[in-house]
DNA sequence: CGGGTTCGGTTATACGTATGACGCGCAGGA
DNA sequence: TCCTGCGCGTCATACGTATAACCGAACCCG
């Protein structure tokens, strides 16, 4: 019967609660430092001065208290647009993702958008659906005017388009040796796959195949090399390479071919984890139990990553850290400075999807 | 002196390159509406309504098309900031989300976000990590001032924390009596686990629990209704219900214990996609197939639907468009309509995860 | 032929903030 | 006594755009 008996709890019985809110349904104006300086008994200009802490040796200690107060008992927040005017910047920093609902990129775009708040700026996701493609002016589209791109795994040829806004740029997970970035933000990935192949070894593995991505970019290309290199450190080259889009289906398909093959693989590592979880689907359907018959790896560790039975062992990267390491470079870029590259630390985690080689078939 | 009387110089002559980009790494200034009028030989105000498409009958054909080459040439962008601060608004909405990497959030955002992008104005998601929680001034964190602030999905109580900056608030997957909010767009969730449960019943399940989401929130307290109300008008009522946190591992734990009542249900409906994973766990530990033993039922269509080995069949929710409409609402509010509620239907997608119920054990 | 009306533009100004350029009063030194 | 310097603040202005107010000229109609 009653479904939101808490819902009708007086909040509000009296018109206001004296807070900060200037409320009034429609048309209350916002306090502006002008409104302010008057509450206070002192000028515009010092308002600005206080509330933005330049005020050190400029203004007495109580007057600025007074200043704070004035502003907090009025609820004023300044206004964003007209200090962004005043002071050159447009506060907002594009992130250029290959796909917008990949749950990698939402973690990217937490990172950064944290980190941006903390400097009153603001970080808009890249509205296409799909890539950047023919580049449909991403700023254009973005629509803002925007003080730097950050961009994330892109293909070579999709970051062209991207230059030609003499914009600053920073590149996440991408050629560090790309002249077009100011910056680069790299998960130390290499090392990802060196240990995903060192724990296959250890546990005996010696037929093992790559499920990679059926992506051309600097990221892909770095595992599929590392991987190769570890393996061959240890004289026990790959067996195979196959390629898939980023697709559940599609590398359930394109792992069952790479299973037929003999004599049959007993590890296949996935260049991420949406593969991985293909190659399982695959593995269940040949008849294969994981990690009994055969193991998998990912990369990424996703939600799916411990959705899927068993979970995955996969490589932890670290997604918000990567937006908040290159929002702050990119901050550093507009400040005048050249940060360079920077590579973060990955997390090799062992799961249910790994195991001891199969013994009879070797 | 003024000190960039000398800017002009060059007006028309080959300091600056052909093509749209100012380029020049540094310090190219952006070309303003008053460089346009200058190269178009007309005055600013000229420019600013050629460009805003105000101008039939006030500019003649000829100069309204001399002006868009000039900005053209030029490479002109408007200012957002300045446009901004003359014309009121601050272009920037916020979204308030319980979680920022979850990926039924980022469609609506993405969905929001197109939209917004049409009108030249910006979605910022709320960048708490943790739900709204003790509500640390989303206004301020969000680093901009809004012109208004659309919530999906959030507990009461959270909701109220939103209130108070008089701001116009659109609702999403909330409860449409809600007082608070200007406009409320909801997903036909009941009609979906209507589906759900009409499904079930059809395919000769009587033994039915419900594993739901421990989130006292309308959408999810309308889905147990739902669920119920359709099982009890077939004479088929509900064994059992349970509460679990939208956690996979959680989940799986909670699920163990429904399954192993007496006698065993044959089918459990999940209030959203990452119990229902869960819930395939839970039975495999329990060495129950999927769907021959225990049929599994989710809601939202995840990527992890199709990720996991049976795919979920799950009632498909529409995430961006929820996120389109609610920001298409909250934009006729801002310009002083009263949209109301809106429903938008849902999809049923059967998948493998169900099937017949089993025989021998009724 | 003169007064309205329309067409095709311009001028001036305001939006709210940040900041360089100025006081102004007072203490201290010459 | 006057000048200097310093501590405290204020004044004025510019950022780039949108728009109300205005204005000359051509046109139209009686």
């Amino acid at each position: 019967m009653d479904r939101r008996s808490e819902a009708t709890t007086g909040d509000g019985t009296a018109t206001e609660p004296a807070g900060p809110s200037p409320a009034g349904a429609a048309g209350a104006p916002r306090p502006t430092s002008r409104d302010v300086a008057e509450r206070a008994g002192v000028s515009q200009a010092t308002v600005s001065l206080v509330l933005r802490d330049r005020w050190h040796g400029r203004v007495s200690p109580p007057r600025a208290e007074a200043v704070r107060e004035a502003a907090r008992e009025l609820g004023y927040r300044p206004n964003l647009a007209a200090r962004r005017l005043r002071s050159g910047g447009t506060g907002t920093v594009l992130l250029v993702v290959p796909a917008l609902t990949n749950e990698f990129f939402a973690r990217v775009h937490a990172g950064a958008a944290a980190v941006a708040a903390e400097r009153g700026m603001s970080v808009v996701l890249f509205p296409s659906p799909e890539g950047i493609g023919p580049a449909p002016d991403p700023f254009a589209s973005a629509g803002a005017t925007l003080d730097g791109v950050i961009a994330s795994s892109m293909a070579s040829r999709a970051l062209r388009a991207l230059r030609g806004g003499g914009l600053p740029l920073v590149m996440l997970d991408s050629d560090p040796e790309d002249t077009e970035a100011a910056a680069t933000v790299n998960p130390d990935v290499p090392d990802g796959l060196r240990r995903v192949g060192g724990h296959l070894l250890a546990a005996g593995h010696r037929r093992i195949v790559h499920l990679a991505a059926d992506i051309d970019t600097w990221t892909f290309r770095e595992r599929g090399r590392a991987l190769a290199e570890e393996l061959a450190s240890a004289d026990s080259p790959l067996l195979a390479t196959a390629r898939a889009a980023l697709d559940v289906r599609e590398a359930a398909a394109v792992a069952g071919k790479l299973l037929a093959t003999r004599p049959r693989p007993t590890a296949v590592v996935c260049d991420d984890d949406v593969l991985a979880a293909g190659a399982c689907k695959a593995a269940r359907r040949a008849g294969l139990r994981v990690p009994e018959d055969l193991s998998v790896t990912g990369v990424d560790d996703l939600a799916l990553a411990t959705a899927v039975e068993p979970e995955l062992t996969t490589v932890r990267l670290p997604a918000e850290e990567m937006g908040g390491t290159g929002m702050r470079a990119l901050l550093e870029v507009l400040d005048g400075g050249a940060p360079g590259t920077r590579v973060l630390p990955v997390r090799f985690v062992p799961r249910g999807s790994t195991g001891p080689a199969p013994t009879g078939s070797g």
